[in-house]
DNA sequence: TTATATACGATAAATTTTGTCGTATATATT
DNA sequence: AATATATACGACAAAATTTATCGTATATAA
């Protein structure tokens, strides 16, 4: 339980080819997708958010791909969860009040402070520390 | 992302409340579901694995219900969810080693790093905390 | 004996995740 | 200019998982 999903896993996978390539070289999807066994068409879609979230920047045309383009240093891994899955919380009502059990709920407030255990770690991490 | 399941929440709700609850007292499923506006015989489930797994007790016939039987000071957070539902860990691959790019895939060794965290945190946090 | 509770497997509904398809656009190469 | 190959993006479909329901059996207090 607690699992990524395979969209972020993907996206690791990919970030952590790029870092690993020569420098300013350009991955394109296909090329990825062959290495890992990954679904091509899902994989630049992924790609393609990325680059949206300016994580990422994206060439266009034969010899075109992807690079990465920002300072993986300075992303926390709860940023980068959050820009492509949403909310980081053990529950909903972290980020969503609108919960019919708000008020008879008995463990919001525990719940809570795990939550924001689990949150500052992953703010304490960087992608950086994954893809390295 | 990385939410508890309704399992695990509803898991933890009864138990807090039963935590609340006078002592000796058995709580039966159709209470807490009516006060928490959960699916009873669902919640009739849980607390039946929870029982099997020695969290609670389970008391047959009329007036029969539920109570806390173990120390949840001396049960992690960790240990409960995975009773409940299998396996912690960010991928797969913590726990399951059958995954077919294994041999390719380059964000093991940093997602097990990580995972790690994850465990530790939910180890170090005992049931105790949640529904004091 | 009856009413009410747990026990538990089978199954269905709902939701989320994962993957595919088709078409449009950009551009390097010939 | 034509072609081949890449990204862009929305619609849709398949698969998997989660969530909930149903039916029947058993235990037991009143």
């Amino acid at each position: 339980m607690l699992k990524i999903t395979r969209k972020v896993e993907y996206a690791l996978i990919a970030l952590r080819h790029m870092q690993h390539s020569p420098k300013d070289t350009v991955t394109s999807a296909k090329v990825i997708a062959k290495q890992y066994g990954i679904p091509q068409h899902l994989l630049a879609k992924i790609l393609q958010q990325m680059a949206k979230d300016n994580v990422v920047k994206a060439i266009q045309g034969p010899t075109g791909g992807y690079k990465i383009s920002a300072d993986l240093h300075q992303i926390s891994l709860k940023d980068f969860f959050e820009k492509l899955e949403g909310p980081l919380g053990l529950m909903d009502c972290y980020s969503n009040s609108d919960c019919a059990q708000m008020k008879s709920c008995n463990i919001l407030t525990p719940i809570q402070r795990i939550n924001q255990n689990m949150r500052d770690m992953f703010s304490n991490t960087s992608l950086q520390e994954i893809t390295q």
